[in-house]
DNA sequence: TGTACATCAGTGAACGCGCGTTCACTGATGTAC
DNA sequence: TGTACATCAGTGAACGCGCGTTCACTGATGTAC
């Protein structure tokens, strides 16, 4: 996870933008969002404590820009997700459901930041990010439920992304935090997501989608 | 929210454990998890820097005891949603639930305090409380599906609770994270909740334990 | 009932720390002519 | 092709700040006899 020693720094960089978006990663992965500081990100990639303010602003600059990535991120995370369903539309939405997840687990540190108020700006770019990751999760609903337009939404629709997504973000969130280790037992927690979650997906998604023949 | 200003300061002060954190309670509510300081707290109660040691031995230990406390007024939030479901058990999982979200959106600071990591003391009261305020979650599972004891759970029994918790947990911390503004729109947040949540329960309850009529 | 004394609960000054940001600066790059 | 010069990207010292915790202390309480 850590980046390969800072050089013997040449003047100018090469990208310290993205040499510092990487070493905030780094930071957050290794010691979560608290431990977070502008100076300690500036130490990691060999550079000056004042550098990052020309890239980014100030210290909420860097952190937003980092999760503006993230959320780009997670869009693909979860278009992916919907291709490891093939054809079936429900199969697809479970795939979403895993890709958002295992996205959170990959890296939480990250994924915590770009939940969090407060500490990121205000931000267009930001924005249009988020949303564009919680369309793909409406898009997803929108093939399950047959419908081919936004507008043609009902809010039984909106409700059925509403559950999806707080199911998927409180499953990740809870698995961060440390909330399952009673179960995960001498598993691990890859396995125990691995052997729950699917099921507790499926289990939703009959209640949201019931299929006359079940 | 705010407690009545600080009184002429007598030396011992009377009630000091229980001041301090009450004025906890109050600065998470106003600013947040990430503002708190023990000084600040101290301030607020009209103290020295250096009392609350005392009490708490440190900072982490304030946060300890704060988040203890909510643990088991989260336990009883989830009883009292219990009983509003009357007889029905599955009228009263739904009161659960929402007696877990409206826990949460009461005092949000205090909610994300709980389930952060790295903040807070490993201590054995307050891992009892956590663990009770989880047992009321299985409990009604159990009584849902018409099971009397723990041993008896399967594991689709545990997935139910799984997903119950994920979906409020999620539900919770997206609501408080102001994601679900671009839907509240005019009616504002509270009447988004009472407007969605029962429903998103439902058809979460009817994926869980399907009814032959149905 | 009165008194000595231990214990408790708080004071307030001081410590050292890491932080974000600022500032005047300088080395490197690239462009105009 | 050379050269002057503007612009860019980074330096490193310094600032002021609020923080958690420590320390020797003192005022208040309560208990033993």
């Amino acid at each position: 996870m850590s980046r390969p020693a800072p050089e013997p720094s040449p003047y100018h960089h090469g990208d310290l933008r993205a040499t510092l978006i990487a070493a905030t990663e780094d930071l957050l992965a290794e010691r979560g969002p608290d431990a977070f500081s502008l100076r300690e990100v500036a130490r990691r990639a060999g550079v000056s404590p004042a550098a990052p303010a020309h890239h980014f602003g100030d210290a909420a600059g860097l952190l937003t820009a980092v999760a503006t990535q993230g959320f780009a991120e997670l869009a693909q995370a979860l278009r992916e997700g919907v291709a490891s369903g093939g054809d079936d539309a429900l199969a697809a939405l479970r795939g979403q459901g895993l890709g958002y997840v295992r996205f959170a687990l990959r890296r939480p540190g990250r994924f915590r930041l770009m939940f969090r108020e407060g500490v990121l700006h205000p931000d267009a770019e930001l924005h249009r990010q988020a949303d564009a990751a919680f369309e793909e999760l409406a898009a997803g609903v929108r093939r399950a439920a047959g419908v081919a337009e936004v507008a043609q939404m009902t809010p039984a629709h909106w409700n059925a992304v509403i559950t999806l997504w707080s199911l998927v973000h409180g499953y990740a969130h809870l698995a961060i935090a440390g909330r399952f280790e009673g179960f995960a037992g001498e598993h691990g927690r890859a396995a125990f997501v691995g052997a729950t979650l699917p099921a507790v997906l499926d289990a939703t998604l009959a209640g949201l989608f019931p299929t006359p023949a079940r």
